[in-house]
DNA sequence: TCTATTTATATTGTCAGATGATATAGTCAA
DNA sequence: TTGACTATATCATCTGACAATATAAATAGA
């Protein structure tokens, strides 16, 4: 793992193909850590793809002549990113990565790191704003879309209940973002979503608002539908920094 | 890891302050998948931060009532990110995210991220673009970051080898970022720099305009300094546009 | 001959028990 | 007080094993 220790290194396997490494720190990472390395490196020079086989934890632990279990310390490390699957008798494959699974870890770290919430919220406006660049052109001419949106921001109304609400409200704004169909913002605005859960105060003291939101998303709907980008923005923008007030 | 089998879930560990998780498949993950979940949620129901001990390996197999082997499956995964550290005697710490270890693993993984290249380009100027709103003042007024930002790209100048101009050329653009102050931005964008080493092609193609993007920065940088936000954002997303006729 | 079922085989998933390696804490002598 | 030594704690890695799962091969029946 990240800390290091002495491990004696494994005997250069027989590997014809083995590439020269030249920055590899020798004798100071853990087994583990220097055969997912060498994973890494097979893959690459055999330029594997999606669902092409691998060799078997028992098979790469003979070609690096450590443990199975070392190799699987490697394995399990690249699995967790998604980059491999393992299956029972089917032995290991290429997979692809797994971005939910890296932003959900990713994510939970970054609120290790105690942001401001009012970071949170400049992010959040960033992204949501940004992101409406990309969308206006689909939900102006997508009816479907402008539909949905539409539906989750009536099937507010009905709701008393906080959490709910919440949950409604974040749904609707990640429908908003996911209109962009810019994956990475979609995703990084799922990340910000693990974090306004946090809001639940606010929204408690917002509720007498919760109409008035419900129609900014209206407004903001209207302005993407008729194109007016800067408006939908500034609405957009304006509805968010309610929460200004209460951080 | 990604591939599911179906493992007995082990018993509720005794852990008053276990979270209700409501979207946890039961059945169907491994237990390494479980244990890496719990050790997710015991850090963020402590609020833990780096530096921080956790649980020994044994202590944790206890809780979880699995071998200390399997909780190790989820510590290296979660390790392999950087997010926890482990050495002997002193055990099981809170680390932070490894971005060279993401970097190089995701990195090398690139050819088959699900996201087109031009979803990533539209999401770093969202980003990028959007953390000038934040950043102008600041660079307006602290000369130190002005002056900062103008060394990074001054030295960009004498780099004539790619791999040291892509890393020349993003660390600019991160602290550019980073001088905005919003962490949740400066961490999206250094993930997005995990995919932008990918373009290293396109920086090659581009050999001839590096001089003009150098150039580019430093309009950049002038035009925030003279706290012209707009002129600023259009000349970046200019900048940054480039790419678009690469991909 | 084809299909369905059963059996055999392959490989990961998980465990118990153990030793080696590393780091920290405690003790003692100068 | 400092440095050296010893004891202790815990990760790092291993051997050996069985359980679980999935696939391939063999067999039986129509």
């Amino acid at each position: 793992m990240s800390d290091e220790s002495s491990a004696a290194l494994p005997p250069e396997p027989a590997v014809p193909t083995e590439p020269t490494r030249t920055t590899t720190p020798i004798a100071s990472q853990r087994l583990g850590d220097m055969v997912a390395d060498r994973i890494k490196d097979y893959i690459i020079e055999r330029k594997l793809s999606e669902g092409d086989r691998l060799p078997t934890e028992q098979q790469f632990a003979e070609m690096f002549g450590v443990s199975r279990l070392s190799v699987r310390e490697a394995t399990r490390a690249l699995g967790f990113l998604g980059i491999l699957r393992s299956a029972p008798k089917r032995g290991l494959t290429i997979g692809r990565v797994d971005m939910d699974r890296v932003s959900t870890f990713l994510g939970f770290h970054l609120a290790m790191s105690d942001y401001p919430r009012t970071q949170l919220l400049k992010a959040r406006m960033v992204i949501e704003s940004g992101a409406l660049a990309e969308a206006v052109e689909r939900i102006a001419t997508d009816d479907a879309v402008y539909q949905r949106l539409c539906a989750l921001n009536d099937r507010l109304a009905g709701i008393t209940d906080v959490d709910a609400f919440i949950a409604g409200d974040l749904a609707f704004h990640q429908a908003l973002l996911a209109s962009s169909q810019v994956g990475p913002l979609i995703a990084f605005g799922g990340l910000l979503e693990v974090f306004f859960r946090s809001f639940r105060e606010e929204l408690v003291h917002l509720r007498p608002e919760w109409a008035g939101g419900i129609e900014s998303h209206r407004a903001i709907l209207a302005a993407l539908r008729d194109r007016n980008l800067n408006l939908a923005r500034a609405l957009l923008e304006a509805h968010l920094s309610r929460y200004f007030s209460r951080v």
